[in-house]
DNA sequence: CTGAAAGCGCTTACAG
DNA sequence: CTGAAAGCGCTTACAG
């Protein structure tokens, strides 16, 4: 149907070998057969099959990424930085939506390796132990992103995330906050949950001010739980000023229940929220947050992927930037 | 490395034929040798390599999908619904972010034709000459979503959008209203731009209410061109009580200009939106507006592409239905 | 500079 | 019920 090597060789008067030979750009013919067989390429509309010279190289120039919800703000903007730097490198991304509960997990896990992937992305995902044998047993290189690992070859990337916590509760210290609530993810997450609740607790901390257990409530990071977290809060003391929320969705809907029950923000009480979405700016007022540069660190991850399959060596870990993103959630204690 | 069909033939004391046979559940094999196989392939962890049964079955078992912008909030709602359909039917699916301007579909195509995709969904994208002929090349069946064509061999599914923005006209001026703004999107957009457009403008006609030029102004569908085309708007005339936006994000926008105007709505302003992204159940208040089902229309997209795929046959177009969410940003007016 | 041939890991007539 | 062989569309030594 669609014409192949052997169909422009025949036409051109060559064999294959040549005609493969001015398609890889290998020497190896004269300037007159290269003009020939260009032509004729042309002319057939001859393009070359990526699955059979798949089956030769061992290399389908494909990659995988699994990850917990296509359709977050926070996931796809992870995975428009990993489709761009894959496209500027001529990789192809097959996406695998592992649907929250991950237990789509193994079987993407099965058909990547079927497909012959040249290495898989997970992102925002714990790599249980599981998912690493099965990925080990595939024997093609895995990095990380919005998430950790303490396996020596699988690289991640990610923010420090109790770094940034504190730094975001610091910063409500700073505008003079001495009663702060938080709203935090998921309570056994090891990246996005203890990590933040820790920085929270060290910046109260460090700052001479006293952890109380009323003021710490637990949500899931998305938007729904927010509300209710902060209904608890009023509802548990009433006695804070400021509220940290580990994720931008759960800082929103803080916010949507305050403005709801006629509490001024940031008049009457300061939010900050995490991960600068770009909801952020659309709400009213619009929110101020600590920023993971989450298409970057996509890129990132996509990068030390890359990097692993071409060269054959492992790469080191990244920390990268937060940064505080003010808007006009909070407001300066005098 | 990894074992092939032959490692286990060998293994098991059979043909690779054999092993091929029991792999695809064909006839020919006794239940002893079956067992025999079966239990080798175990043992090795045999996994058969998707790439060169493709080379022969002409069949790779992924689609392509290109869309304008993966981060939005409306395309992964129609990825979400593709990968979902897609998985559940053992597909895999690519994703090629056109990024906007569309200058890298060209580029997509030449890879998914060379990875010999079985098929392609165009998501929010006019189906232009140039794309429509590279197809064609490819040979592979198409399908459009949230866009439409005449080009009877590719089959879109979409909503009536001129219906659809005649209906949230006509809700509003059932709710009382008479003076009704529109912000539409790009001006030349066949799809979402002028049919909404014209949608309004026979929804006020039918209803006796004279169209007015000022009242009428064109931002490109995102959330910073609908502040800026409500700014437009109070300054043309401040002479209307609602208005009707051809996007949420540009909805959004233009409520939040009124809220930071003082302008209260609905009190003052009823405002309408278009899409139902998530978006609009987290702003205050919340938006109403017409949904697009964006989820399920990918999902049908995906569903009549591997129609097409298995069939070979060609599939009807779809018109899925529209409906009004109401929330609380569009007031009774008595 | 050029081509014949082997081979990548499978599937599928064909023959027995 | 089972296997030898051809072939999918390429790449890559090898020989000339």
């Amino acid at each position: 149907m669609n014409p192949t090597i052997k169909d422009v060789a025949k036409k051109a008067n060559v064999s294959i070998a040549t005609v493969s030979r001015v398609l890889n750009n290998l020497s190896g013919y004269s300037d007159k057969t290269k003009q020939i067989v260009l032509e004729t390429i042309k002319e057939m509309g001859y393009q070359p099959n990526a699955i059979a010279r798949g089956l030769i190289n061992k290399r389908t120039e494909t990659i995988g990424v699994l990850l917990p919800n296509v359709s977050s703000s926070f996931s796809s903007g992870l995975l428009h930085g990993i489709e761009q730097y894959a496209h500027d490198h001529n990789y192809s991304v097959v996406i695998c939506n592992t649907d929250d509960v991950g237990k789509r997990t193994m079987k993407y896990l099965k058909v990547l390796r079927e497909k012959q992937v040249d290495g898989v992305i997970f992102a925002s995902e714990v790599l249980q132990d599981e998912y690493y044998e099965a990925l080990k047993a595939m024997n093609i290189p895995v990095t990380l992103v919005s998430s950790k690992t303490s396996h020596p070859s699988v690289p991640y990337v990610k923010v420090d995330d109790r770094k940034a916590a504190y730094d975001a509760v610091s910063y409500l210290i700073r505008k003079g906050h001495k009663k702060i609530a938080m709203i935090s993810g998921t309570k056994e997450d090891v990246i996005a949950g203890i990590p933040r609740i820790e920085g929270y607790k060290q910046a109260l901390k460090d700052n001479g001010l006293t952890f109380r257990n009323k003021n710490l409530v637990y949500g899931d990071f998305m938007f729904d739980s927010g509300c209710k977290s902060m209904e608890q809060l009023l509802q548990n003391s009433n006695d804070f000023t400021a509220v940290f929320a580990a994720s931008d969705e759960m800082a929103i809907g803080a916010l949507s229940v305050a403005i709801r029950k006629g509490i001024k923000v940031p008049d009457r009480i300061s939010i900050i929220g995490y991960d600068n979405i770009k909801l952020t700016e659309m709400v009213v007022p619009p929110l101020t947050t600590v920023e993971q540069p989450l298409s970057q660190m996509g890129a990132i991850a996509c990068e030390k992927l890359i990097s692993m399959i071409e060269t054959g060596r492992v790469v080191e870990s990244s920390i990268v930037e937060h940064k505080i993103v003010e808007r006009q959630t909070v407001k300066t204690l005098t």
